[in-house]
DNA sequence: ACGTTGATTTCTACGGTGCAGAAATACATT
DNA sequence: AATGTATTTCTGCACCGTAGAAATCAACGT
């Protein structure tokens, strides 16, 4: 609820406030639905004095997005390579589950702040323990970082969710000849399992990984786990 | 330009010049500048006829996904399943390319229309052309999609560009003891190739899921090519 | 005690937005 | 010729982001 005729002045606004107002009016009322002023009646302020602490809705938005970034924890160090990449992976997905219309905005500002590099380095030391030289590590680094954020998103987004019985109708109304996969898949869509879909799609691209290595990647520098 | 007091009345406008329009409005001047005004403005009609046409904001939105993925060819059918995969993927990164701006609209309506069912026709024929079960095939496909999708954004979205000097600079200010391999690794985000990461990322999806085969997927149907 | 200064909050105003609802026009059918 | 329906325009409303100025507060040197 908004104080009306509020007196100027400071009276202990904290920014870390304001964007955790922001998370839940976004999370509520939708990307549609968001506005500044809406934040501002929340944490009882005037819109203004959002907009001075971020210098636009930009900057707000970036703000939350770096929130949400904040709250990874590391994986353990001590943990092999392939165990803190999806670690951190399935950490994403928990995000995006936790921050359904707020995990979008990671696709918008990919350097949100420090938390980024923290997480950037953690994939770098694993991809280096993994035995890739440093042409490969920021090659998958960025790759990892592109496929992971796309099916977090994508998974928040509706695609890997169940389909809907209207979608189920739709798909049977196609002509069998012309969809035969498609229409014999039906039954299989109903039984679609989001987090099973995630999780097989990251040890892929993991294996992936892997098969480079096989295939004569640079080894020269040790593995350090197993 | 809008031709100021034209009379009402039918006059031809047709759907399909809207969506045109509304490609270059969205391409010229972002997601930000996009409005039904300025589509309006631009096939020179009154903005609520093209909100009579598609019935939102959004449904326009949507037809203009559709008409990107309309652009999409179907690979052939005799090349074998890793080249129609690869090829797909490819060309969603060059209509990424083409529409830089229109395209996370993709990744906002999952299905967008007859055109989406075609594609994951392709791909599901692809896959069990690859000697997949049904089960892996429904996975693999939604997470393929997924991955492509969002690796295709990411390229337009900025996280594959070669990095920005100033951004360079913010990881040489980073303590070199705390982020060992991001500022070893300075020199080699200078000459980042965005189609080479994204070609790398496409193949290593597919070295996952070749390696799901010889791990024991199921084989009882035959593959067709090699 | 006092003025100054700078950071913070509020107020007002402006141009722009999506869209509901009604009115006007053109075309097809009767 | 009359009617009905699809299309386009017009008007209005509630809301938006934010520029600019004014008001208030905390701290500080004097």
């Amino acid at each position: 609820m908004q104080k009306k005729n509020a007196r100027p002045g400071p009276r202990g606004l904290s920014p870390d406030e304001i964007v955790r107002a922001a998370l839940a009016v976004l999370e509520e009322t939708g990307e549609e639905g968001f506005s500044i002023r809406k934040v501002g009646t929340r944490v009882g302020c005037d819109p203004m004095a959002v907009l001075y602490h971020f210098k636009s809705k930009a900057g707000l938005e970036r703000a939350m997005a770096d929130a949400l970034n904040a709250e990874l924890r590391q994986p353990s160090p001590d943990a092999p390579w392939r165990t803190r990449l999806t670690d951190l992976a399935l950490q994403y997905r928990t995000l995006a589950l936790r921050y359904p219309r707020t995990f979008p905005l990671l696709l918008r500002f990919w350097v949100t702040g420090p938390a980024d590099y923290r997480h950037a380095e953690t994939i770098y030391q694993a991809l280096a323990d993994a035995g890739l030289d440093d042409r490969q590590m920021a090659d998958f680094c960025f790759g990892l970082y592109a496929s992971v954020l796309g099916l977090a998103a994508a998974e928040v987004g509706g695609l890997l969710k169940p389909a809907t019985p209207e979608l189920i109708d739709e798909v049977k109304d196609l002509p069998p000849s012309a969809f035969p996969n498609t229409t014999r898949l039906v039954p299989v869509f109903e039984e679609q399992e989001p987090g099973r879909v995630y999780a097989l799609m990251v040890e892929t691209i993991l294996d992936g990984i892997e098969r480079t290595l096989d295939r004569g990647g640079d080894r020269s520098r040790p593995e350090r786990d197993g």
